[in-house]
DNA sequence: TCTGGGGTCCTAGGACCC
DNA sequence: TCTGGGGTCCTAGGACCC
């Protein structure tokens, strides 16, 4: 018996929750985010793979996917029927024997799991959800963390329509897993599947580390891992650096735990539709943030010990400042007056965007 | 095409202290 | 008088992820 990571993966999953709730969904081009209104400044949240096929994903504003795909089903982005969507999904994953989960968000999780047929295991673990909450999900299986969340990537190419995407290139001629939906990436493959991949497609690698890795004449995977730690870390900070290199290598931690996460900072922000230029009005919506996470606070049960304040300028210039409390607290005047101290330390001297606020827990 | 909201971790400079 | 280093805290910003 040998000890695998799984991991599990809901397919377009904020999609697949209004789909089953409104049935009548089913089969057509649906995008949620921001108010469900494409006038809007919004993001998409999610977009069902019939929008995808216009070019519609995460991430790109409301605007443009209604551009991109005049049909499409806008609906607003609903949190609560998430959460309650994705407590099913993982009452089912903790039921399952002998497995430990650790969350990674509303859509994804980890297992870990002792077995000899990860496969088959994977395949059971699909089925269960499948049966018990109606959503679909791949799964990734790897000797690691990295090496299962990227198995994902692949997983989702035999379940789903997105076969023509890069992820997908090559995936099958080089797969040892045969199943729908499931995929396995090991040591024994990793060179095999990622060796030709651009950095970008490790994870934890984005598009600016890409660039400056690229500057450093390591465009793919396999020119990542042969590269020299001490250039890396010259470049890109001595942690950071070195630990790129790993991640080429197929290097991951194998630990799951189901140790609860516990929050080290809770913050609230918003985009106005239009850019706010009044001082009194900036200093009203800070309170207002200020008064929203102080009760994130308090509903969390431990003091906050420091408070940042974030300002959008236009267009996009985003600027923070910060201080810690002479004394952790959880009140809410003490937080607010926190609030608006640190916002007098910006020049408010050009259209603002976006306000946040962030309180910060003392560490453990 | 003007780019959400909620998080985490790393880096680097300056202050301050010994 | 001027000069060492080391350690830690504070702050701002960058990058990444879902």
């Amino acid at each position: 018996m040998a000890a695998w990571v799984l991991h599990v993966d809901l397919d377009q999953f904020i999609a697949a929750v209004e789909v089953l709730r409104d049935p009548s969904l089913a089969g057509k081009p649906v995008v949620v985010g921001g108010r469900g209104d494409p006038a809007e400044r919004a993001v998409v949240a999610t977009a069902s793979y019939e929008a995808r096929e216009f070019g519609v994903h995460s991430g790109i504003p409301l605007r443009l996917a209604k551009k991109r795909c005049p049909d499409a089903i806008f609906l607003p982005h609903d949190p609560p029927a998430y959460d309650a969507a994705s407590a099913e999904v993982y009452a089912v994953l903790r039921s399952l024997d002998g497995v430990v989960v650790e969350a990674l968000g509303w859509d994804e999780a980890f297992l870990g799991v002792t077995t000899d047929d990860p496969v088959a295991f994977a395949l059971s673990v699909r089925a269960a959800v499948l049966e018990h909450t109606r959503l679909s999900c791949s799964i990734g299986i790897g000797d690691n963390k990295l090496r299962a969340k990227l198995a994902t990537g692949f997983a989702k190419c035999r379940n789903v329509r997105s076969a023509s995407s890069a992820t997908c290139r090559d995936v099958r001629s080089a797969s040892s897993a045969k199943a729908a939906g499931v995929y396995q990436l090991t040591r024994d493959n990793w060179f095999a599947v990622m060796a030709e991949r651009p950095t970008t497609a490790l994870w934890g690698i984005g598009a600016k580390t890409g660039r400056k890795l690229a500057e450093l004449g390591f465009t793919t995977v396999a020119e990542l891992a042969r590269a020299e730690p001490e250039v890396l870390a010259e470049r890109l900070g001595p942690r950071m650096g070195p630990w790129y290199r790993g991640l080429a290598r197929g290097a991951g931690s194998a630990e799951v735990t189901d140790t609860p996460w516990v929050a080290k900072s809770r913050s609230r922000e918003t985009t106005f539709q239009v850019d706010l230029t009044d001082g009194t009005e900036i200093a009203a919506e800070v309170s207002a943030l200020a008064r929203r996470v102080a009760a994130d606070v308090v509903a969390e049960g431990r003091p906050a010990a420091r408070v940042a304040v974030k300002v959008r300028f236009a267009p996009f210039f985003t600027h923070t400042r910060s201080m810690t409390l002479p004394s952790p607290t959880d009140d809410v005047t003490r937080l607010t007056e926190a609030a608006l101290a640190v916002l007098a330390k910006f020049e408010l001297d050009r259209p603002v965007r976006l306000l946040g606020v962030r309180a910060e827990f003392p560490e453990s």
